[in-house]
DNA sequence: CAGCGAACTGTTATGTTATTACACCGGAGC
DNA sequence: GCTCCGGTGTAATAACATAACAGTTCGCTG
């Protein structure tokens, strides 16, 4: 698994690698990445990390375009059943995606401290709760992993 | 791993183990299993199922034990801290737990149709995410797994 | 026994997250 | 042109959760 989100990265090219994947992707499948969602992908690019509905809400109020719940809440829905983006249960807010295109099951580690989150692969049907569910004859279509815990900046100031 | 939640299984015992465990071990750690927090598990255990706060609250206010929320959200924090119940990021709601007094890292497989829960066993630092954790030097402390999808019996009924 | 603090409960008010419902708009296809 | 459809704008409200503070009980300690 290759983990991100704790590394420093080259922030500007990220973003525009972000939207060119989503870009291409709604190109070849018919979608529309209309104003709001693209901007709602950068915003999520652009902040790097886990943002609540909310707080998209008010950027996009600031530039014009959108005020109501349902604007952030509609591209937000798009951008997660296309996979360019993540909801994150655990906090109730969203991360954009950072395999666009990719066709994977996320499992996220959560620093409680700076709320930053890394995202990796888990593969749900080879671990015990996958094996165990594949006996009981549950099927799994879709599964949360999300770890909370304290990011290696955050364990170094603890020390501090 | 031993998942619960699908079997039949004998009910009344189950809330009678429930909570003659949860008294238990409030007697040896000398924690406070008042009416409310008692009454809680029991509503917990006697619907079999995860239930939203104000499910909870309701079924308190019919029985005069407390009608504001914060009656029904502390009893649950006690009972999840001290492990008789769980949270459901997903459905945000509750469950009784399956094996209280043993200390684990709970996974739960969520039936999409009916709501029902099972309970099973992840353990966070053997698994992928794990592994991939220690390898950047996150510490996990506690990990949601909740897998979503379709329970054997209601497999059956799609079929029909 | 009075005074005190800790733990719990009761209640009001409010904050935060999310959805329903319906009007409108613009482009694709007939 | 007309209609269908997907997307957007907006108001209203639902669902989930917490802050803050008053009141109670009870055990401890002086």
């Amino acid at each position: 698994m290759e983990l991100q989100g704790f590394e420093r990265h080259d922030h500007a090219s990220c973003i525009r690698d972000g939207v060119d994947a989503a870009a291409e992707h709604c190109r070849r499948e018919g979608l529309q990445l209309t104003p709001v969602r693209r901007r709602v992908l950068e915003i999520l690019l652009e902040r790097h990390r886990a943002l609540g509905a909310y707080d998209i809400l008010d950027t996009l109020r600031d530039e014009g375009l959108g005020s109501q719940p349902p604007v952030a809440y509609r591209a937000l829905d798009f951008l997660v059943k296309n996979g360019f983006a993540h909801r994150i249960e655990r906090l109730n807010a969203f991360v954009a995606c950072n395999h666009p295109g990719e066709n994977h099951s996320p499992a996220f580690l959560i620093c409680r401290k700076c709320d930053r989150v890394a995202e990796g692969q888990a593969d749900p049907a080879s671990d015990m709760l996958g094996r165990s569910a594949a006996a009981i004859g549950f099927r799994i279509e879709r599964a949360v992993v999300e770890a909370e815990g304290l990011c290696p900046a955050c364990q170094e100031n603890d020390r501090k």
